[in-house]
DNA sequence: TATGAATGAGGATTCATTCAT
DNA sequence: CATGAATGAATCCTCATTCAT
């Protein structure tokens, strides 16, 4: 029997990976120490190499949990939405929100990762199963809409899925770092006029 | 009159930058180190250090040789063309053709700026620089159609301009690292389908 | 009246000890971490600790029981045999037997012994005791035997005995490293014939 | 062309490896660090990388420069010796001679190889391939007596040569760690009217 | 008594930068 | 001017030992 509340090791685990997040977004992965996220862990180094056996390994749990998983959450929280415009229309709000509201970090966090994937093929696999996983979201909904007639058929869902894609990486990449003159509202309106124009030829 | 031409000396710089580039885009600026940089530009340490006084002197070079300049080149190639429309049009074909055929290899290194960007201010202006030129171009281009009477003037310059620039350099993130399944060709003339839609409403 | 029986504080000593040679003769001492040691003995790091202070103290004891005893052992089992030539003999033939079919990880555990021996003053102390035991031993029997008239008078007791215990560590360390080609027999065989030639001129 | 004399690496190298040889006769190849090593030799860790990639090639380099030439060096001192025996006799006088006046390091530096043998296999096949050098080569002369007549027919050869390695490292052991009461002057003695004994019967 | 989480000093190795030649 | 040897602080990771539970 443990001497420790089982899910006490699940939680040590969450605190590095948030410490190491803090440190990342402000170094970078390369830059930032073991001893660095020790510290903002309030652990000893010893203790932080109990719950990862490497530095990478925090690096490659962090992408999985924060950029890994958001294929399905997006998923999750527009599922049960009728309707394929509607859904569209709610993943663009969620994107937006996130990114400067509820998890601005993730930002920042995606640019550290892209910094990685370039010579970490783990990463990169990671970064592209998001991107699929997104992509593959986006195009369902899309045809969906093609499906039921909603949408024209002409439209060519999986690029389209993967133009805003494309377009949301591009952007967070901007405004997680403070670009400045960036409007984020106004891009989601005219994002969304664009698709129903696109989409939708005879509103 | 210096013993060597100033011409050589210029010469010499970009032979370094060219090796540090292939360096950086192989494993990302931190990895890199020095010797390797010196080795490929066939040089030895002590003389590459002629020409840069740090080896983040040789990124910040290469940040705005190959990539602050993108806006101004852009801006060179276009600025002849009558029509804002073609004008756009030319724009986009050269990113595509920029990104698969002419410079794959910019791709790779903007994401190399964009990890250092996090922690180098100087790295991340210089992004930001770019981005504004660029967004500023495209923006200066859609206001001249409008102007012109060839776009709907309900068309928010700017921010078409913004989401242009946005998804140009997430398509490049995924593109450059080889994310499987991504059609670029099939992208470019949704972009432009949807854009014609949206600015021409009379068409 | 302790909780457990002293009987059983032993067996858990004697399972500890058995444990770390086995990671002794694998890795060395140095290289052996007490982790590796607790894990093959069943044990926590925690528990074993109540069994020996340091990890030093483990060898300490190892070396006393596996190799400070030899001695003694040699003794008791050679002492009631008549003669000194045929207890000389049953030496010989004792260490060769133990050699190959036996203890053969003492012999591996001697080398470990002898790398420790280098820094560790307490080490090098026990390896050069059960030396002086072997060839005060040894010594003993020859002496015995030039007494009775067996061995000639010329015979140097204790440089023989010291020749032999010698020669038996340095064949001991070949052997226990699995040096090709070694003939075990052959050379007990052409000691025994040595032996005989030297010290009983008269056969 | 080079701005160091051509054999400005060698000399620095072997600097190294006397003061590696040092420190790993005070404390063994494990706890020796390379601080230590690099602090005896007058240089920068550093600089101590540039000559050897890692810890364990110093260790290898010494054990092929300080133990691995021996059968070679002991063949050159003595392969102009005219008859068997003489060569024996000198062989056995060398021997003696570099344990308590030329070499007496060497034995010291053989205990830490042996150390190191147990978990490393390129030391181990260097100590084996030593043993094969030096008992190919006494056996050699052994058998180069049987066939002049000098030597019984009777002797086995490569058997005697075994022993007398196998003694000679056997002593080394107790003698370079100071253990009391040795004497190596008889030892010689004893050991070549063994032989004397053994191996010419007629005299 | 047993457990195994925590500590943190210590060790091998790297690398940007300098400078004697 | 060029060279590349030298520096040494900094980095990741390990492990003997302790101690709260």
């Amino acid at each position: 029997m443990p001497k420790v509340s089982p899910n006490h090791k699940e939680q040590r685990k969450q605190a590095i990976l948030d410490a190491a997040q803090s440190v990342f977004l402000g170094k970078g992965y390369q830059l930032a120490t073991v001893d660095d996220i020790a510290a903002r862990s309030h652990l000893s180094v010893g203790a932080l190499y109990r719950y990862f056996p490497t530095k990478s390994d925090i690096m490659l749990t962090l992408l999985e949990r924060k950029l890994g998983r958001t294929p399905q959450i997006l998923e999750r929280l527009t599922r049960d939405i009728a309707g394929a415009w509607p859904r569209l229309v709610r993943c663009i709000e969620i994107f937006v929100h996130a990114l400067h509201v509820r998890h601005p970090s993730t930002g920042r966090f995606l640019i550290v990762a892209w910094g990685e994937a370039i010579q970490d093929n783990t990463v990169r696999q990671g970064l592209h199963e998001r991107y699929s996983g997104l992509v593959g979201y986006l195009a369902s909904i899309i045809e969906q809409g093609i499906m039921s007639g909603e949408f024209s058929p002409a439209a060519d869902a999986p690029v389209i899925a993967a133009m805003l894609v494309g377009m949301a990486d591009g952007v967070t990449l901007y405004w997680s770092t403070g670009t400045p003159g960036m409007d984020l509202r106004a891009m989601r309106l005219t994002t969304l006029q664009m698709l129903r124009t696109y989409l939708k030829p005879s509103d």
